[in-house]
DNA sequence: AGGCAGACTTGAACGTGTTCAATAAATGCC
DNA sequence: GGCATTTATTGAACACGTTCAAGTCTGCCT
């Protein structure tokens, strides 16, 4: 009776207790508010039994960065198979990723500030961040690649990380949106998503390739 | 003997001392590493003490802050007083910023991150965080008094805020420097200051009218 | 079956930031 | 000078994140 459940799977169970447990507490009452030995305590485990599972509080963001960029994905599916046009494109999987951490608002505030720290692991620019980070590239390459867009070579090749870095910025000031309904971060992408194409397409313009080549050179020295 | 000291100067005798103790506890051996016993003890007073004249340890950094901005106002003063370019004078007083926060690069990566969390007391757009900030501004505005700059009166408004965000960025990315001297940060300065003035100046050109319209708009919305 | 190795679990203990009731020192008032 | 009030100081106590030596369980080998 001691079913076909393996130990490894029982051991997963108890994981994914933890997480859930973590993960609803951090939405409803903050991550401060939420201690170690609450999150145990509701998943049904011993407090230090927690820090088998993940090295500690911070860590168990990660597993929220994963979850969110899955949620992300999918929101965003609609709007890839349906809009050609990249204003369209660029604005629908900006917004969907608004959407998605709409209930995660106050949690992502202190979450995005952890993050901003060089040396924490949760920092996007970090090496345990890689798999997310290339994974939220690969999307906004997806937006590109979808789209009817003429731009040269060496704009088009840089094109997803910039995306990804304006995309970063949306988050960062959607972290500071304190309007209804964080109201004010949909106008700024609907916005500066138009603003953005159309700086995208002014690269072609023979009178700014000198501006294009000095930014592209930049983007190149910054990335090391 | 017991001297002309009021009371007030001994307690602010005190605050000095447990400042001092901090700030170069912080530098010394980093944020964490240093403990409110630890600054206390240095400082030659209780440990609770502390707390009659700072909130909370995070409380530190906005003395950290205000002698910051000291220091680099006095660095400044030397470009601002002989530069009359505008590249020059931004050039330098971005540099000066960097030059003076050398000491604390470690310190201030966690300074920074804590600060980016929206309802901390230390973001720089919290109300607690105004009077730095709006000196801040007030550099950048002496920046572009001092040179002569012809650009519509719109962009002009704008510009000092404008360039205290753009001053914020490299800060972010001195963060996260890494290079031996922040050599890359000196070179973001470098490469980014004569585009900036580029993009400002390109302001004046009709063809682009209607965009530096379109980011004046956003530019006066974001701030609501 | 018996027991072994390793995966998993426990809860007490440590050092931390912070609070607070109690105390001392300094000041104002007569 | 002596009392009352405000300012300043103390250190023990609290809850937290985290660690760890000790325990329990599980699958496997003989």
């Amino acid at each position: 009776m001691s079913g076909p459940e393996t130990r490894t799977a029982r051991a997963e169970a108890t994981r994914a207790a933890i997480v859930d447990a973590a993960l609803r507490m951090f939405r409803e009452q903050g991550y401060e508010a939420t201690t170690m030995r609450a999150i145990a305590r509701e998943a049904g485990v011993a407090t230090g039994n927690a820090y088998y599972y993940f090295s500690s509080k911070e860590d168990l963001i990660q597993e929220f960065y994963t979850r969110n960029h899955a949620a992300h994905l999918a929101a965003s599916r609609p709007v890839l198979d349906t809009e050609t046009g990249l204003a369209a494109r660029l604005r629908g999987v900006l917004r969907a990723l608004v959407d998605i951490n709409e209930p995660y608002h106050e949690f992502a505030a202190k979450l995005y500030s952890r993050a901003a720290e060089p040396s924490s692991p949760l920092s996007p620019f970090s090496p345990e961040s890689s798999p997310t980070r290339d994974a939220a590239i690969a999307l906004y390459a997806e937006v590109i690649e979808g789209a009817h867009l003429r731009v040269p070579a060496a704009v088009r090749q840089r094109l997803p990380e910039l995306l990804w870095l304006y995309s970063m910025g949306i988050v960062l000031f959607w972290v500071y949106d304190q309007s209804p309904g964080t109201e004010r971060t949909y106008r700024l992408i609907d916005s500066t998503v138009p603003l953005a194409v159309r700086l995208i397409r002014l690269s072609r313009l023979r009178a700014l390739g000198s501006v294009t080549r000095q930014v592209i050179a930049i983007v190149d020295d910054v990335r090391g």
